[in-house]
DNA sequence: TTGACATGCAACCATTTGGTTGCATATCAT
DNA sequence: ATGATATGCAACCAAATGGTTGCATGTCAA
C-alpha cells in the first residue's frame, strides 16, 4: 500500500490516472499528451503507477494500452481512509449531541 | 490537496496520523516514541502534516498538543477517491449485469 | 534561582525524485 | 525494403526529501 500512497504523491501520476479514468486504455502516446514533459519521464511516471498496481499493461503490437486498476485505490480507502471518516462522523455526531444538550439544557 | 497527497506518502507520518487518530492531542515527545528517529526528524514530519492542515496544534505551556483534522482525508476522499470507487462499482454492476444475461440469454 | 524538561532553529549529509538527452529496437504501412 | 511510428534503456543532472548533529530558547518545579 505505501507504494500506492508514494504514486498518488505525484500531481502528473494522479493527472494520469484521471485520464485513463477518463478514457482507459490509452497508448503512452496518447497519455503523453496531456503532460507538458518528454516521453521519457511519463513512462517513468508510468512506470511507478504499474509498481504499485493503479495500472496494467497491455501489449498491442507495437503499442503499450494502460488501464486502469481501482482495486489498490479501493484498498486505500477501504483499510485507511474509512476509519478516519468513521471517525470524523463521530466528531460531527459528538457535537450535534452537544448542540441538542445545550438546546434541551 | 496536493500537500496532503504528499504528507500522505510517508508511512511515518501515516503512523504519526494512526497514533493521533488512537489519542488525540499528543505532545511531540510523546509522538516521538512511537517513531526510532530523533525529534528533530519527527518536527519536521509534523511539520510537513501541519503545513498539509492534516493536524493542528496548541500550546499548553512548553508542550506542543497535536489534533487530528479530519478534513483534508475527507477532501481527498470526496474529491478524488469516491470517483473510482463509483467506477470500481460500476464494473462490479456491469459485470453482474453480465452475467446475468449470460443466465438468461 | 537553578536545573531539568519541551521545543525551536540551522547547517549539513546521503539518497531519492523528477526531469532531461541520446541512442537503440521493434512494428507498421507504403 | 524502407521510412515513419511507438517504445525502451541508460546516463546524467538539479532539486527535494528524510535524516542527522549541535546549540539556543522558553517554561516548569524544587
Amino acid at each position: 500500500m505505501d507504494a500506492a500512497f508514494k504514486a498518488l504523491a505525484d500531481s502528473s501520476r494522479r493527472r494520469l490516472l484521471d485520464q485513463l479514468h477518463k478514457s482507459d486504455g490509452q497508448t503512452l502516446t496518447e497519455l503523453c499528451e496531456y503532460l507538458d514533459m518528454t516521453r521519457q519521464a511519463v513512462t517513468k511516471h508510468l512506470g511507478l503507477l504499474e509498481a504499485a498496481n493503479l495500472v496494467a499493461i497491455v501489449w498491442r503490437g507495437r503499442e503499450k494500452l494502460h488501464y486502469l486498476n481501482p482495486v489498490p485505490i479501493h484498498e486505500i480507502y477501504e483499510r485507511w481512509i474509512d476509519k478516519y471518516e468513521r471517525h470524523r462522523l463521530q466528531a460531527l455526531s459528538d457535537l450535534k449531541k452537544g448542540l441538542e444538550e445545550i438546546k434541551t439544557g
